[in-house]
Order: structure tokens, then C-alpha cells, then sequence
DNA sequence: AGGTGTCAGGTAAGCGCTTTCCTGACAGCC
DNA sequence: GGCTGTCAGGAAAGCGCTTACCTGACACCT
């Protein structure tokens, strides 16, 4: 009966153990986070044997308090459950636990003022490093703000590192994305379609404006053009992308391809296709974006461009735990042109 | 010039706000976090411009431990780049940001040792709430491990609420695996297959076990076995699921269905047997089971088992929230099943 | 024997915030 | 005019840790 303290009532305490150990909170401290200084084996064994019996757990926030260190690393994604978010995320994450470091993934669910509020939250927990992952917004006012609340965080020893944003003057991995639109549009070209729909992004995002600006330059190359009307601007999803294709659809019959600015938009409008009894390829030719793994599992599987998802990851994690240089490194990840079953010749061209 | 104190010299505190504002630390406070208590318009606008101009962000730490007030939720997974947990961790996000809570996903891969790791990681960070989602393991010690520390963490009012696993004692929300298989293994037979082969996941989960019990239920109602020789122990994705199907097919090749215990698997399957020209479900009939999204874009469109993911994850956040009850509340989530393309009468069943 | 070096362990000062309690000013009352 | 009540704002005590610094014991030296 010796030993009864108060415990049980809430939260065992370093000095709850220390008490129990009959030692000050001092040398449990040394103990029980291998502090380099001595401890005898007696005491030591006392102070193990208290933390085991109160099912002590240290409180992170007093601990990161006291030594002021920076543990954890935060990442902002437009969406962990796109896919196209969960490559990049396991990239991070393989890299953050190689360096024992706790990643907290915040989703900003393409909400520029969400994403605000995070780098905030995300500054207030004192996280080593906050990674944006994902395209940024053609809004310069955001874009202001946003940089002002990244330059306090960095000025205060914090680690920014980008993911295929232009907008960022620090850090960045960027995805190739016009050239990879560019090899799009050169294929596309090559298998001679004229008549091209366009299933683009969010207009707002700057992966959009990249992608379709590499696109038009494939087809300026060969004096074409990619009307406006010929494109539609969805939300990256699935389902948007099959609604804009219906609508390119609906305008003009006659498309022989469509090109969706990523593979789950390709995915939708493969779908709709299907649904309206419109062959692929035989018909009509579909391309996608990134490459992500159910590209090849979807019949016919897609043609699309391969962007290296989690190397993505695993860069941007690498930049921003390493010591940051004086001046921004920007690594240029390419793309890849990815032949699969959806695409074929436009009808008359079968010579290729 | 008058302002001008050592700023810059790190992160700005709240008392480096106070100072540039005139102002006492505590009246400074009271304003930043609209405390009860009244503030004249005077000060309060000279605090907040402090504020502005310092950039000036509390420190989550220091309010968390000055409150002794828990703040985020965390949630364990054994990976949110599976569809199965990113369409979970919707439904816990959607709840936990209605709710104004952060949540820290955190990826277990399916090790219990990294489990037990995050679980101490999270109780550590103060966490209101810690949810386990998936699959628990056959596996005493750690079974018995974890109970305690989550015993630890609820003494000192901590919230653990579950999806999908029995061995816990508090709430839960449940799946009806064993209910769905057995819709399945109906399903199954109705079609006449007589010679299954199953893909199960890893052995040690009791998702599989769960799973393969329900099947097995049905096909014993119907006086017909399931022989462990038809079945397959493989890791719940893609790759493994398509070699699983492989060592079927090679062992038995006149198989007329694959049924495999989780979607990614057979989607594994489907494009195993098309690359070895097996059609599908002219040869063979393929069935899923989750009915994650993609099982819709596959070709054909995958026969599955439904499970209402997004909502096991507001359901458990819901729980998790709510001020718990004495006695464990037990949810449990009906499975469905979905007809779609896979699946047909197996051959010399044609009137089906 | 006295001095010095070494070393295990304790003491106490914060880390940056919140919050209770106190102070002093002022208005309203008999 | 003196008393009380009210109320804005400040002082200071922690929250649970870490760690620089101090202490006292002991061994070893001249």
C-alpha cells in the first residue's frame, strides 16, 4: 500500500512517475527520453518500472514546448482520396518515416481560404516543414497572402517546400506539365485527329492553364488550332469529366478524340462514351493526364501522360528536410508519353 | 521608429505582441481569442494590429498545454492511398471539419507495431479522439497491447471509437462482412458455379476471416464446401491479387469464378485473366467485394459487395464526438450486393 | 590531511500561453 | 462626502516538460 498516490486521477505526469520512482522529475526525464546524461542502472530500472505501471505517456506539446523543436511535417493536398494526391502523399510519407518524422495530411478540398487556415494551424503546431502539394490558384490576391504567411513561417526557421506551383519563389518539385502536354499534343497530332475536344480542369488552376497551354503549342507547331469551343472546364473529377463530355458531344458529333487534362476526368468520359455505344478507339479517341495506377485497368486501357507521382513525394519531402540553401532549388520532374489501347488513328489515317 | 523593438529574433509571441500593443500579456490574449471577457474597442483594435503586424500566430503547444484542452482527432489506417480508407476517411474529415476539429490521418501499412506506435504518438499530442479503422489482427499479445494502452488512454478521458474491429471493447462501427460474403456466396451459387476459387486477403486479418466465414455460410447451406485448396492468402491489393489468381488458375484451370475478398484484388484478377485471353465472365465470372468507385470503370464492371464506406467514417467520427455513453455503442452497417458485368451463369446454367 | 576533479542527481528557470484573482478607477447611492 | 458595487485591465500562478547549473559524495592526488 506503500506506493498509493492520487493516480488515476487523469493524466499520469513526469513527476507522477518520478515520485513513484522516488527520484526527481529531473532524472526521469534523463531516463525516459535517453538524455546523454549518466543514470545508474538502479535508478533507472526504478523509473522504467513507474512509467510501465502508470501507462505514462509523455505530453508532446509540453515536450515540444520545452525544448521548442520542431517535430511533425504537415502537408496541404487538394484531396487525399484523388488519386492522384494518395501517389504523391505515399512519396511523402515514405520519406518522412524514413527520417522518423510524424506527416499530418490536411485536405483543402481546392478551398483557398482552407488552405489558409491550415498554414496557420499548421505554423501554430510548430511542424519542422509544410508541404503544398498541388496546383495553385490564379488569384493574385491569394497568392499575396498566401506567400506573406509562408515568408513569416520560413523568416522564423520554418521549411516550405512546393509541389507544381509557379507562384512559390522558394523550394519546388514541378511536374512538367506543359511538356507533357506538349507530347500529348504531338500524338494526338501524329495520329491525325483534327477534331479534338478538350476536357480541361478548373479554369482557376494553374495546372490547367500549363496543360493546355503545352497542348496548343503541339498543335501551333503544325499551324492547328485548339478552339475555344472545343473545350469544356470541369472540376478533375470523374464525373464532371463525363458531363463535359457529354456537352462537347452534344455541340459536335463529329469529335474524333478527347482529350481530358487528367485520367480521372479520361475515366469519366470513357464511361460516358460507353454508355452512348460510341466505340473506343474505334470511334473516338480518348487521352488522359498522370498516369495514375487505374489507367491501366480501365477497358480499353488509357493512353495518357506519365507524370512520376510519388518521386514527386519523395523530392519535395527530401527538399524540405534538408537544409534549405540560400537559393531555391526547383526540381523539373518530366512526363512521359504513355501508349496504351485507348487511342488510335483518326478514321482515314489508318496507315499509321 | 518608435515600434521598433528586436523583432525578427524569432518566432513572434504573445508577448511581443503585448509589448508592441501596450498592452498586458493577458489582456492581449483575451482579445486574440474573444475570451469572455470585455475588452475596450481601444485596446482591442491596438492588440490586433500588433497582431497583423507581427504575423503573429499562438503557438498550439503552449495553448494546448495551457488549457489542458484536446483539440485534434486522429485516425489510424492501414493506408489512405486505398480507396477502401480513402473513401472512410471522407466520411470522418466531413464530420470532423463540420465539427471544427483537425484530423491526423496516420498510415499504419498494417504494421501493429506501427499502430501501437501512432496510438502513443497520438494520446501524446492530446488528441479528443483516436479512431481505428480497418481490419484488426489474429494476434493476442498485440491484441491485448493495444487494449491497454486505449484502456490508459479512455481512463484519462480520451475517445476510441473503431470501424471494423471486434476486439475492441468500446463504440464501434461495424461493417456486416460476414452478412455481405454470405449475400455473395448466395449470389454464387445462384449462378451455379460449382468450382470457386477465392482470393482472400492476409490470414492474419480479421476481415478475411470474417469474410471467408460468410461465404463459407453459404455455400454450407447449400451442402457444398469451399476447400481451402481454392483459396489464396494474398495482400489485399492489385498486384498480389492478380498473381493470387494466377496460382489458381494455374493449379485449377477449370475454374469457373474468382471470387476475390476486396475490390483492389480483383481488379488484380480481371487483368490477370485478360492477359491471358480468359473472358470474363464468358469463362470466368469475377466478384469484388467494398465497391470502391472504381469498380464501376473497370471492363466489365465489377460484381460486388457494397459497403457503405463514407458513412462508417461519419458514423465513427460521430461517435467518437459525442459524449460517450457507459455502456459501448455497437453500430452495425449493412453490406449490399451490387450486380454489374462480371459475374454470369457459370456454363451449362444458361437458363439462368 | 587538504585540495581537486569527477560525476550522479537535484534544483529551478523557463518554453508560450490561459485564467484566476486582485487592483484601482469610477459611478451611483444614502 | 464616504461607501459600496461594478468593471476594465494587470499580476502571477501554473500547464508538463527540458536543461543549464549547482551540490554533495567520493576517489585520487601531492
Amino acid at each position: 500500500m506503500a506506493g498509493a498516490t492520487r493516480e488515476g486521477a487523469g493524466v499520469a505526469t513526469l513527476s507522477d512517475v518520478a515520485r513513484r520512482a522516488g527520484v526527481s522529475p529531473a532524472t526521469a526525464s534523463r531516463v525516459i527520453n535517453g538524455s546523454s546524461k549518466p543514470v545508474t542502472d538502479e535508478l533507472r530500472e526504478r523509473v522504467l518500472r513507474a512509467v510501465a505501471d502508470l501507462q505514462y505517456v509523455p505530453n508532446a506539446h509540453a515536450q515540444l514546448l520545452a525544448r521548442s523543436h520542431r517535430g511533425a511535417v504537415g502537408v496541404i493536398v487538394h484531396d487525399v482520396s484523388d488519386p492522384y494526391f494518395s501517389e504523391i502523399t505515399r512519396g511523402l510519407q515514405r520519406v518522412a518515416t524514413d527520417r522518423g518524422r510524424l506527416l499530418m495530411i490536411c485536405n483543402s478540398y481546392r478551398d483557398p481560404e482552407r488552405e489558409l487556415e491550415y498554414v496557420e494551424l499548421l505554423r501554430g503546431q510548430q511542424v519542422a516543414a509544410i508541404i503544398l502539394a498541388g496546383s495553385g490558384y490564379h488569384d493574385p490576391d491569394f497568392t499575396r497572402l498566401l506567400n506573406g504567411k509562408l515568408a513569416a513561417y520560413e523568416a522564423t526557421g520554418g521549411r516550405v517546400a512546393v509541389i507544381g506551383r509557379h507562384e512559390h519563389s522558394g523550394d519546388a518539385v514541378m511536374p512538367d506539365n506543359r511538356a507533357g502536354a506538349r507530347l500529348l499534343g504531338e500524338e494526338i497530332r501524329r495520329l491525325g485527329h483534327e477534331r479534338v475536344g478538350v476536357v480541361a480542369g478548373p479554369k482557376m488552376l494553374t495546372t490547367t492553364t500549363d496543360r493546355l497551354t503545352g497542348l496548343r503549342e503541339a498543335f501551333a507547331a503544325h499551324h492547328r488550332e485548339l478552339p475555344e469551343h472545343r473545350i469544356r472546364y470541369a472540376a478533375f473529377d470523374r464525373d464532371t469529366g463525363a458531363a463535359a463530355t457529354a456537352s462537347l458531344l452534344d455541340a459536335e458529333p463529329e469529335l474524333t478524340a478527347i482529350a481530358a487534362l487528367n485520367d480521372s476526368m479520361a475515366i469519366g468520359a470513357l464511361s460516358l462514351l460507353r454508355s452512348r455505344g460510341i466505340a473506343v478507339p474505334g470511334q473516338v479517341s480518348v487521352f488522359g493526364f498522370d498516369d495514375m495506377p487505374m489507367a491501366r485497368d480501365v477497358t480499353p486501357a488509357l493512353t495518357t501522360v506519365r507524370l512520376p507521382l510519388v518521386e514527386l513525394g519523395t523530392r519535395a519531402m527530401a527538399l524540405a528536410l534538408d537544409a534549405g540553401s540560400a537559393k531555391p532549388r526547383v526540381e523539373s520532374l518530366a512526363a512521359e508519353l504513355v501508349r496504351r489501347d485507348s487511342s488510335a488513328p483518326a478514321k482515314g489515317m489508318a496507315r499509321y
